[in-house]
DNA sequence: CGAAATTTGGCAAAATCTGCCAACGCAATT
DNA sequence: AATTGCGTTGGCAGATTTTGCCAAATTTCG
């Protein structure tokens, strides 16, 4: 058996449901070779096991009047457990942060911000970065456009 | 009416099902303050508008041995509009890199890449990153953990 | 080779989805 | 103020899907 417990037959089920949260198990039984009752106790497995985290709509930004995105580093004043602990849990907070990770290097963040014009992001960058606790430095980058935003994951063959 | 034609009650399926896009019509009736077939026919609607891109399952990538982010910028020797195109849709060939988004400035791309380890990513970046047609200069930059990831856009009450 | 454990497939009941139709509310018009 | 017209709602019924259960089949392991 693989390393992780997947099976052939898991994998092409996590790639089903990453193209198609919403396929029915009928149509993904019969997709992976498998009759209903098989299918969806592997399903029910694979989200108890924590592989599939959850399931979302994608809604597209334009539509919403939120198509400015804009990159942000950071780098804090102070490193210690505390006050990353403190920043990151302040990121949380707002949803115009969708993206955060935490650097190897010099700049400490990079982030992702999601707001509807250049004038709100002035506001945001004012009202909330600026006030996030510890930040000693920030250089942002404004998108031109989206080339691709995935959220589906390559799952090996092997492994 | 508002501005793109949602509601306050439309407004309230799209946070609903950014958060659980296999809610059952039952539930997310109720949660909005609807029956059921109405709810459905607002659901398809907006479905058909195009603000709901798509139904997926979200994985976690340390499940799938894909615990490795390396944010990459990217500039071009040249910037006409078919080298432009070129580069972006070699970019789409590849479901290692996750995002990519052209920024102002000197015309470049930031991306995300996914991959298992380091040593993975160092054949990724010489196997394919190097060979993405019209490359001038590469920076990449290694990511320590995520602090957020998030799929769920700011549904604004006004607008 | 044989026993135990796991996985499968089909069935039936419960729940859900989906299209249809009458009723309701609201706005504009007379 | 009444009426007309448009869009939206809610309930109902048939079709589909989900879900739990059990016997059969397959795999694993001594």
């Amino acid at each position: 058996m693989a390393r992780n417990g997947f099976d052939a037959i898991d994998r092409k089920i996590l790639r089903e449901i990453q193209e198609d949260g919403r396929i029915s198990m009928v149509e993904l039984a019969d997709k992976v070779g498998l009759s209903v009752s098989p299918c969806l106790r592997r399903l029910r497995k694979l989200e108890e096991s924590g592989v599939i985290r959850k399931y979302v709509a994608l809604l597209d930004p334009a539509h919403l009047h939120l198509g400015v995105n804009v990159f942000v580093t950071v780098s804090l004043t102070q490193h210690d457990e505390p006050s990353l602990r403190r920043f990151e849990t302040a990121v949380q907070a707002h949803p115009e942060i969708v993206d955060c990770y935490a650097m190897v290097g010099n700049q400490d963040y990079m982030m992702r911000i999601v707001v509807p014009d250049p004038a709100s992001y002035q506001r945001f960058l004012s009202e909330v970065m600026m006030k996030l606790p510890g930040v000693a430095n920030m250089k942002s980058s404004f998108t031109l456009h989206e080339v691709k935003n995935s959220t589906t994951l390559p799952v090996s063959d092997i492994d």
